[in-house]
DNA sequence: ATGGCCGCTATGAGCGGA
């Protein structure tokens, strides 16, 4: 089973980068980001003709998270399932094939000690909140996390430190790994320079300036199964790219 | 030191992203 997650920075934008990407790749389950689309105007059918289910939560302009799935999913819940916290679309969570898969759009912070940065602290904690009751099922977290793990994860050590790479991000992001969860693409690579999100300034792609922001995170229960983990930069070469690329998770799940 | 690019909006400049 692959699942896969991509912030695409707007769905309508994207539209037939992805559906050409689910044609090579066939993923089961791809994770998306940034949808910038509201339920009503969610582009179903173009997924649909290629065999995906979709569950879709967004808004206008901002945020907004989907699910595709090869199989039939259950929605467990559309946002934390707390009005004061549902407000930005951030979160959907599903259940398919014996398997919990929590997608996530962790707010980016803008800059250290601004509002948005003690927003990005505190939504992470109500997302341990939210994780803490599943983490005992197989259990997939999959998203844009926003932060970089630690210094391997960056193209310049400069950026220690900085928004994405504060030590409070880190902790909040360290205390979701101790709930616990493992970061699946360091299960098999440990070497730095591996990125997912380059900024669209300043050739950063080109230069390999990048982040790696994006992860999938897996409880105990499902951590056997997992068999692969990498990211595709073919995506981010193209014309108009999201400035994120996807990363695929293989899972081996029985009967799939 | 600043902004550099991109997507969005009851657009045409300003905001958010990271």
């Amino acid at each position: 089973m692959l699942i896969a997650t991509w912030n695409v920075n707007s769905i309508r934008s994207r539209l037939d980068q992805v559906q050409a990407w689910l044609t090579q790749q066939q993923p089961d389950v791809l994770c998306l980001q940034e949808t910038k689309v509201a339920d009503a105007e969610f582009p179903q059918a173009p997924f649909q003709a290629l065999g995906y289910h979709c569950i879709f939560y967004g808004q206008k302009s901002y945020n907004g998270v989907a699910i595709l799935s090869r199989d039939p999913v259950t929605v467990v819940s559309y946002g934390f399932g707390d009005p004061q916290w549902d407000e930005q679309k951030r979160l959907v969570h599903v259940q398919t094939q014996g398997l919990h898969i929590v997608n996530v759009y962790v707010p980016n912070g803008s800059d250290l000690n601004t509002d948005k940065y003690h927003y990005k602290l505190a939504w992470l904690t109500r997302l341990h909140y939210y994780l803490k009751p599943w983490v005992g099922e197989p259990l997939v977290v999959g998203g844009d996390f926003n932060i970089a793990p630690d210094d391997r994860d960056y193209y310049d050590p400069e950026c220690a430190g900085g928004i994405m790479a504060s030590e409070p991000e880190r902790q909040a992001l360290q205390k979701l790994l101790d709930l616990p969860l493992v970061d699946a693409f360091r299960q098999f690579t440990p070497d730095p320079g591996h990125y997912s999100w380059w900024d669209y300034r300043q050739g950063s792609f080109r230069r390999n300036r990048g982040w790696r922001i994006d992860h999938l995170y897996v409880s105990p229960a499902a951590q056997p199964q997992i068999r692969r983990c990498w990211i595709d930069p073919a995506p981010r070469r193209l014309e108009k790219p999201s400035d994120h690329t996807p990363v695929i998770l293989e899972i081996e799940i029985p009967n799939s």
